[in-house]
DNA sequence: TTGTAGACTGCCGTCGACA
DNA sequence: ATGTCGACGGCAGTCTACA
């Protein structure tokens, strides 16, 4: 497994948990849905400025984006 | 401050604390040292997979890259 | 609701060189 | 030991559209 499957898994895990669709999680994060869709399938290498905007609209620290 | 200065500042103390220099991290990441002499100033918008190098010649794990 | 495709712009990341 | 530059190929990230 690699990071970019790794990451795509967590942010799928927390987006469920908050009940979001990934249209959902596009609106709040303004980042578009077919960008996000790719993410939690691990096929993007994420930059640092997107994990902030997703990690917003997630409501959390993005730290926990790399908890296990 | 922003993300990347943030992420930029995190390495950079990291890195010190190792008692590496940038081109013993260069070395050890695989990543070009003009590179990261960028990323530890902030200006550059880091993608996961050369986050991974940076933790892996860090010796941490990536989650302590956004740790306070 | 999600995955995928194509086309596009801008920037990531590399490298060699010089202060 | 570090910062900076210029040039370059490849991909991040956007958008529209269709299953």
């Amino acid at each position: 497994m690699g990071i970019k499957q790794t990451f795509g898994q967590k942010v799928n895990a927390l987006r469920k948990g908050k009940g979001l669709s990934q249209e959902d999680l596009s609106e709040k994060s303004g980042i578009n849905r077919p960008y996000i869709s790719a993410i939690e399938q691990g096929k993007r290498n994420v930059s640092l400025e997107v994990m902030e905007k997703l990690a917003e609209a997630l409501e959390i620290h993005i730290k926990v984006l790399f908890e296990e």
